[in-house]
DNA sequence: CCAAGTAGCTGTATCTTACAGATAATTCTC
DNA sequence: GAGAATTATCTGTAAGATACAGCTACTTGG
């Protein structure tokens, strides 16, 4: 966890200024790019004509996903897997529950754990929705080569990961801290 | 909505399955890594422990962002910049001026509108959280070339040009139906 | 000068998510 | 094994971000 407290650059050889200049205009230019994105994201839901993105909040829509691509989880791991707390997962889980797009049971393995799968009916739901996105970003990628197309993907990829890595490792710095103090006062 | 039942795809020149097929699965790909992006947004910012991102709602970043690069404008053009209705940036102008990030003047033009112009604290406070930005990115794509870098960024420009073209579109769209709508009754 | 349109504001509602605390079950330690 | 520490889930509550509908004040085109 020290490599975390250092901003890991301190001196710094001042050959290469204007380098350096363009790193950090990069970085801007990244930043702001990623927040826009973030901030847009409700409105390109809503832009959205075909009004499938209503049937499935956003958190739910990455549940089923999961679930799909990985199978039954109990919460904790959907929840590690997802970077959301726990009590955000309970929450649409027990929603999904009572929409039949999940089924419940408890963990035969830990008498604590519920263990989450997808019903059929919540793989449909699923399959609607990702068609409709498909649609949607086709609309907005109209222009774009299937060369770009696939030049993006990659990158978004990597960027997620490396966000989440990050977003996983601050995460547990906090919580490490937070247990810290607890043990002060 | 009867696109709906169907699963996407039907009969289709038997020709360039392949390619189609390809092409459905990038843009799924990259409908779920938007996906995830924008939902990895708030953890994201949470993460930062430098807190600098507590001081700035999202929008009032957006907003002094505009006003630094663009100069004092009125609500109505925040809120067509930024893809946000007009409520919204009241709102948040009215946060900003409160803690004087902003001031908020009549317009001498128009009687009815507001020029928001960013005060020197509000551009400090602006590049301080730029500047904790540009670091999390940092932190985030350490392990990335400069090449890449760059790639990313016009990646995630040209994207975000077509996001807000295409939500602009549809925004625009919705609105005319509205009122046609409005005319039968 | 009046009708139609526009800018901004306010009330209210929705969605998404987190943190803190409670409960129950599990695992570790001696 | 008995008690302590840990973990999984759930519930109560709160905060942020944003939109839509309706209001007032002002502007503008005939």
């Amino acid at each position: 966890m020290s490599a975390y407290d250092e901003p890991e650059r301190t001196a710094r050889p001042a050959t290469d200024g204007q380098a350096d200049e363009e790193r950090a205009d990069l970085l801007g230019r990244i930043e702001t790019e990623v927040a826009m994105l973030m901030r847009l994201g409700e409105a390109t839901r809503r832009s959205d004509p075909s009004a499938e993105h209503r049937v499935l909040d956003r958190a739910a829509y990455a549940i089923l996903r999961h679930l799909d691509a990985a199978g039954p989880q109990n919460v904790s791991a959907l929840a590690a897997y997802l970077v959301l707390d726990g009590s955000t997962v309970t929450r649409q889980v027990s929603a999904m529950q009572r929409d039949g797009l999940i089924v419940r049971e408890p963990d035969p393995r830990d008498g604590r754990g519920t263990v989450v799968a997808p019903t059929e009916a919540g793989l449909n739901r699923m399959n609607a929705v990702r068609a409709a996105r498909a649609r949607l970003y086709d609309g907005i990628l109209a222009d774009w080569p299937d060369e770009e197309r696939r030049v993006l993907a990659r990158m978004l990829e990597r960027l997620n990961e490396d966000v989440v890595a990050h977003a996983r490792r601050s995460r547990a710095n906090r919580r490490d801290q937070r247990s810290t103090n607890e043990d002060l006062p």
